[in-house]
DNA sequence: CGCCAGGATTGAA
DNA sequence: TTCAATCATGGC
């Protein structure tokens, strides 16, 4: 295959900027109109134009496969849309931003991020992520303005770093479990690619295995690493969706809401899930004030 | 079940 | 300006 730095990927109902910004992935940044990352080795500038997304590499680029695996650029995107459930909540959500997509990640920067990302809001993991590859990383690229973009750390490194070094990273008690991670991957006795020949719930299990890891996260790793497409992580914002939009009258219980968010959402419910987190996320806030905090039992 | 673990942000004093 | 509450997930 030729060697070029630029490609047109012409994709059709796809939300770059929602996508990009969704919290799914941490280290995309929007410069100008165009969003800037690195994939692998590559630092890349992304922009998306009427004819679909365009990709500019800072290095010549010999197969742009890993791209389009990134993005999901070559799904079905029409079917996902079509299995959701035809409920009011749902027709909201993906009328609120109908091009969301959910993207290919590499298994472990998923898995360390989402290590990460317990108790933190997203820009918080962001901050941390951007001071993680900023020492442990390679540098990359030096792009116009002469700011260095790095590579993820690999497991190797971040093994072979101190839990000071980490801390100083602001990860705090996250720490422990982000190098316990990567020593278990480094030396063999955590196989990431194993993951993906297993079945979802042998998959999530083996997850949950790993320090810092519960069945949030792993749902989360699952659904953007590994494309288990059934994945559906339960953050506050999904409980608060589901509590609201599909219980609004009595309060239901976490393992009720899980019971029946894993029977409601059919195939592709942990697409349907990234629509009721964005949709939650981004509608109009709420008059909080006039309703006093839920309480077991009483909800206005 | 109930508490604790950092640190950034928001809102109150 | 300082200070306290809030956020949000897993381990014990």
């Amino acid at each position: 295959m030729a060697l070029t730095n630029e490609i047109l990927l012409p994709v059709r109902d796809y939300d770059l900027a929602a996508t990009l910004d969704s919290g799914q992935v941490f280290r995309w940044r929007l410069a100008g109109n165009s969003w800037r990352g690195v994939l692998h080795k590559h630092s890349l500038c992304l922009t998306q134009t009427k004819a679909g997304i365009h990709a500019l590499a800072a290095r010549p680029v010999d197969n742009w496969d890993f791209l389009r695996n990134f993005l999901q650029t070559e799904i079905d995107f029409r079917t996902v849309l079509q299995a959701f459930p035809d409920d009011e909540p749902m027709r909201n959500a993906v009328a609120a931003c109908p091009g969301l997509r959910l993207l290919r990640q590499d298994p472990w920067e998923c898995l360390a991020s989402f290590i990460l990302s317990s108790t933190k809001q997203i820009v918080q993991i962001r901050q941390i992520v951007a001071h993680l590859c900023e020492r442990f990383g390679e540098p990359c690229h030096l792009d116009e303005k002469g700011v260095p973009h790095f590579t993820f750390p690999t497991p190797q490194r971040i093994a072979a770093a101190t839990e000071a070094e980490l801390r100083a990273c602001k990860m705090g008690f996250r720490a422990p479990s982000l190098h316990a991670a990567a020593r278990q991957i480094a030396d063999g006795s955590f196989d990431l690619e194993a993951i993906r020949r297993l079945d979802y719930a042998s998959a999530r299990l083996e997850l949950t295995k790993l320090r810092g890891v519960g069945g949030k996260i792993a749902d989360c790793v699952l659904l953007f690493a590994y494309g288990f497409d059934s994945a559906f992580p339960v953050d506050v914002w999904i409980e608060r969706a589901l509590q609201e939009l599909y219980f609004p009258r009595r309060r239901a219980s976490d393992k009720r809401l899980r019971k029946f968010a894993a029977t409601h959402f059919g195939p592709h419910a942990g697409y349907a899930q990234q629509y009721l987190f964005h949709y939650m996320r981004t509608r109009p806030v709420q008059p909080t004030h006039a309703r006093p905090k839920a309480k077991p039992g009483r909800q206005s």
